[in-house]
DNA sequence: ACCTGAACACCGTTCAAGT
DNA sequence: ACCTGAACACCGTTCAAGT
């Protein structure tokens, strides 16, 4: 909810300004955050440079003085995106719960920023990572410092931290990217929809177990189906913690 | 590496033409084959319509003629690498292995084209799917289908079949792309290296924990690791298909 | 210090014209 | 039927010039 407050439409947070060019009408917070919300309603082809740079009121080359580039500007983007787990309960200051509640809100927390970004989440796990020597490389490397952290202080040897932070992440990402380009495929289609009538049709010939199951393959499950794997997880966890260090 | 026949050297499969320009020269599997060679050695942003055009000796425009523009051809691509599953043993007949080998050997197989093609994988799981109504969605229908045939001819209920796909392609997707993009991230910098010096350093005073563990987190255990949690996912199938129905 | 405007080197795509 | 070439409407980025 945090970082919704500058996504809505854009009326009034103009007015504090002078004008389209007053003075300090431009820094990167400000570029970074309306490239955010053109990014969660108009998606990827939509953000350029030039016309972001018009949205703002300013010479697109302006921009360039606060910001290294478009890939540096989607860095910039990705990286806010993740900045609102920061104020999640549980993991802005987790020494108030247990590993296991720490898991489970990271998880949810997770989960809701993809929820709520489902055009920029899979940029978090495609944009190059800050620490490429990380296995699996991660951006923003204060989660894995939060993350491992945490788990070191509820008792976890390193080498079972280190276990579980494999195991959590590739499970965090695996499920929220696909509901996330799920979400993000739905919302689309700004002008783009190649089959507007057979979206849907299933050819039986082709795929009979496909056609005939479709009504259960289509029903979303989603919410329940992350709690539940989430909670596998939790134990798998469990039970590397308990081996300790082999 | 059935595929990797056409991904070699330019040497050998050009014999049968004529010249680059000659007639039969163009066609889609030959345009999308030299696409996916350009995206492997180079990566995406070196995909170029123009640049494919003049690569295959040919006028940029005459791709139009085969392929339906840039986003097509990514299509296409990414359907093409996917293929590579299909001559994989026990998924091309899957009647000759029960399920938990079938599992196994798609999670191999499916693990196998990440490691080819890092720099393409992650567009398996972010192109807009085939079936957008599929939940989780998923591109190339014939591998769901092969999927849930053979778990239902194995003796899997409808409900637990589609369980199953479920936990296998949420768990799949996740390992496999963070795999992908180490690879990808390691083999990428054509010309971009942005931190040659800083790569690898973290500041300790920021990160203690991540600073502390620095040489338990870059060991590669990826292949370990990946079988370790195919072996955990076969498990809870096994779970899911016991208690059948419900 | 910050913004501007022209310029450069590209893109994807359309379409009339060729063969 | 297939390829070509010019054209259109864009891009990201650099850089000298302004204020």
């Amino acid at each position: 909810m945090a970082s919704d407050s500058a996504a809505g439409e854009p009326s009034a947070p103009r007015e504090p300004r002078e004008g389209p060019t007053g003075r300090g009408a431009l820094d990167r917070d400000r570029i970074l955050r309306r490239g955010l919300t053109i990014l969660d309603e108009q998606g990827m082809r939509a953000l350029t440079m030039r016309k972001l740079g018009t949205d703002l009121g300013v010479d697109p080359m302006a921009l360039y003085h606060h910001v290294p580039g478009r890939e540096g500007l989607l860095d910039g983007i990705t990286d806010l995106v993740l900045d609102d787990l920061r104020t999640t309960p549980g993991i802005e200051i987790p020494s108030t719960v247990g590993w296991s509640e720490y898991l489970h809100r990271l998880g949810h927390g997770m989960r809701e920023i993809a929820q709520r970004h489902p055009r920029i989440f899979p940029l978090v796990a495609t944009r190059p990572p800050e620490a490429p020597w990380l296995r699996p490389p991660m951006r923003s490397l204060w989660l894995v410092e939060s993350f491992l952290s945490t788990l070191v202080s509820r008792g976890f040897t390193e080498r079972s931290a280190i276990a579980t932070y494999r195991v959590f992440s590739s499970f965090l990402l695996g499920h929220l990217l696909l509901e996330a380009t799920a979400r993000g495929a739905e919302s689309a289609a700004p002008i783009e929809e190649p089959h507007p009538q057979s979206a849907g049709h299933v050819d039986a010939a082709l795929y009979p177990t496909l056609a005939s199951m479709r009504d259960g393959l289509q029903v979303d499950h989603s919410e329940q189906d992350f709690d539940d794997a989430l909670g596998q997880i939790i134990g798998q966890v469990e039970a590397l913690r308990a081996q300790g260090d082999r």
